[in-house]
RNA sequence: GCCGGUGUAGCUCAGGGGUAGAGCAACGCAUUCGUAAUGCGUAGGUCGUCGGUUCAAAUCCGACCACCGGCUCCA
């Protein structure tokens, strides 16, 4: 439900690994990604040489290199690499030709039966996943096998010419996966590797690879003292320290200034609210998993005790909902809506938006928990919009600007936007089936005129209502939700909201969920990455460093800050006794964007040595010219 | 939650059954210096936690916790 602002994740090579491909988009496979293929197989060859009992599942290219997923006694560790990147060295050597053969499916089954398949020989346990993979390839469809020496395999292909193709690879990590993506079945061990067409290539990535650990926001987050998660207060609950809590400061002013713009009302609600509001939404108990447990009150307890209630009636009764207290809450709409509720409304008095930082916990599974991108509190820049059904479109146009200008400012250009929308065969959906036509199609309309890229994605709609979410991907890659717009067309009903009409009648009104930074823990870990640490200087917790050369200028470099400070810069002055080329560098380090150096040349004229972080040398303008121009940096948001 | 890996000083890491190591950071003293590291010195750790084996455990074994990667999940 609610999803208003779920925080949604699709890893890529899960997508890729579970669709199953036309012939025409296997046709169409780029060549590296026919490298990569033909490299699990070499990778493949290269384990059952070294282990022939192992059992092959699935080994699919992905984005950036490959996998194959392996049942095996032997528990592969990175130590093992070594040896299997030699073995895949002589496979490579040997370049043998891959070589297609279309079977029918009874010899495609015999073969696995005899364990053939998914190895360099008949066995004698059969190649159990090899005839499950084969039993899901439908009907009619081509069943072939590919041999290189004497590894066979059930693949559709397609592959290189020959092994000795593959020459530039390298194993990269080893992880547990589930059998066809399903935690009911067995765990295999995923290898992951990558090939690309020549070692220069591959150094390329793996330098990429390195550069993208530099910047990755715990890291940054640690160097530059932003935030910390705190083992001691708890998994996954966020500590802003004072650094980061001024790049967060800026940004919820950058949004409360574009809220107030657009015509939102600001409110504040508590960080907890009675199970029963919960039990009105639907959030409680259905949804418990992902919750922290109900704040149970003290009356309620001492009842329970007093009737001699055992724990485990304890916890039946907390799971049907039947002990009062008060959730910590996974969402902000309940609130919202009570206040939307508090009065009448006329249709004169649509659309009431209501905006809050609000923020919400949720019981996010231990293994899923890393830094800011996943968390288990986290500060949402929502809003609701309630509206009439015939406001919707427009409403929703406000909101896409709105993601538009903000992510547009930030200069984070390199996002995929995903149209969620019903699937038209199933009827799990709530609301009036014209109104979501409706409501699609005003979607559709301002996703459209947003003039960026969009994906439509049937069936991925809530069954509230169809949405809109901005996707962007870390610094490894991970894709993450931050923006979304939904439409709502059940907590409306489940509340009871109205409003009276021209028709001097009760209507429904239409919800809209909205949060252009999906959460501000999510959005400012991205954005670390997105800058490397190296921040605009409206963003930056230190804007400018006064570096005296010597002693000599310690005075003059004292009314540089002050003058500073008092134009509301946010300034620090290094008067340690190091030379200068070292308080420079320690700037360089913490990424304070302007450095003014100031000796007895600057103090005699009046001027600032100005150096930015990134451009360098920027010349030497008085004083007071530095602070006009900065001033306006500043004020502009400008990167 | 599942599989695997990791856990030694604030940070990056070495070591490894017998008194705990380096670089950087911190602190002190000297240096007063012009665009990415001045020199010398000082201090800093129950080696993630708990338990076991042992004359002796940071080291070996077990459990737990946290982090990292992936899987699953994500209203």
């Amino acid at each position: 439900m609610d999803a208003a602002l779920s925080l949604r994740f699709f890893p890529e090579f899960f997508l890729m690994s579970v669709e199953r491909k036309s012939l025409e988009q296997r046709e169409q496979m780029d060549d590296l990604s026919r490298l990569r293929h033909s490299c699990a197989h070499v990778m493949a060859t290269a384990i059952l040489r070294l282990w022939p009992q192992a059992q092959l599942a699935g080994g699919p290219p992905v984005e950036n290199g490959f996998y194959y997923d392996i049942a095996l006694d032997h528990a592969i560790t990175p130590e093992d690499f070594e040896k299997i990147e030699a073995e895949m060295r002589r496979v490579v050597k040997a370049n043998e030709p891959f070589r297609k053969e279309v079977v029918s499916r009874e010899a495609a089954a015999e073969l696995a039966r005899s364990g053939r398949l998914g190895a360099l020989s008949e066995r004698g346990e059969p190649s159990r996943f090899k005839l499950e993979m084969l039993d899901d390839i439908p009907e009619g469809e081509e069943i072939s096998l590919f041999y290189n020496g004497d590894f066979a395999d059930l693949c559709a292909g397609p592959h290189v010419g020959r092994t000795g193709n593959c020459k530039a690879f390298k194993l990269l990590s080893v992880a547990a996966a589930y059998f066809k993506g399903d935690s009911s079945r067995e765990s295999l061990q995923r290898v992951y590797g990558t090939c690309f067409k020549n070692s220069t290539a591959l150094r390329e990535h793996l330098e990429k690879l390195e550069e993208a650990k530099r910047r990755d926001h715990r890291r940054i987050g640690r160097e530059m003292d932003l935030f910390q998660i705190d083992e001691a207060v708890g998994q996954g609950l966020v500590l802003w320290k004072p650094k980061g809590a001024v790049i967060r400061r800026e940004l919820q002013e950058f949004i409360t200034e574009e809220l107030d713009r657009q015509g939102y009302s600001q409110v504040f609600t508590p960080h907890i609210g009675r199970l029963g509001l919960y039990q009105t939404s639907g959030h409680y108990p259905y949804y418990q998993e992902s919750q922290y447990p109900p704040v149970v009150t003290r009356e309620a307890l001492k009842a329970l005790a007093d009737e001699g209630c055992s724990c485990a009636e304890l916890n039946n009764r907390l799971e049907g909902g039947r002990v009062d207290g008060f959730l910590l809450k996974p969402m902000n709409c309940p609130h919202h809506i009570r206040i939307f509720a508090s009065g009448h409304h006329s249709y004169r008095d649509l659309p009431v938006r209501l905006a809050e930082f609000g923020t919400v916990y949720r019981w996010e599974q231990s293994g899923e928990l890393g830094g800011m991108t996943r968390v288990r509190g986290f500060t949402q820049d929502d809003a609701h919009i309630f509206c009439t059904q015939d406001q919707v479109a427009e409403e929703i146009r406000g909101c896409l600007d709105l993601v538009k200008v903000i992510l547009g400012t930030l200069g984070m250009e390199d996002y995929r936007v995903r149209l969620s929308l019903r699937d038209p065969a199933s009827d799990k959906y709530v609301g009036d089936p014209a109104n979501w036509d409706k409501a699609e199609a005003a979607l559709r309309d301002a996703v459209s005129g947003l003039g960026v890229e969009y994906t439509e994605e049937l069936g991925e709609a809530a069954f509230y209502g169809p949405k809109i979410d901005f996707v962007v991907k870390d610094v490894i890659g991970r894709e993450w939700q931050l923006g979304t717009v939904q439409v709502d067309y059940n907590l409306p009903e489940r509340f009871d909201l109205q409003y009276v009409g021209s028709d001097n009648q009760p209507h429904r009104p239409v919800m809209i969920h909205r949060a252009p930074f999906g959460s501000m823990e999510r959005f400012a870990g991205l954005l670390i990455e997105h800058f490397a640490g190296h921040f605009p200087v409206w963003l930056a917790p230190e804007q400018v460093r006064v570096l005296p050369v010597s002693d000599k200028t310690a005075d003059y470099a004292g009314r540089v800050r002050a003058a500073l400070a008092e134009a509301g810069v946010r300034v620090a002055l290094d008067a340690t006794a190091d030379k200068i080329g070292a308080k420079i560098r320690r700037a360089q380090i913490d990424r304070t964007p302007y450095m003014l150096v100031l000796g007895p040349r600057e103090e005699e004229e009046g001027t600032v040595a100005v150096r930015h972080s990134r451009r360098g040398d920027c010349g030497s303008p008085k004083l007071e010219e530095f602070v006009a121009m900065l001033r306006g940096e500043i004020d502009g948001r400008r990167r």
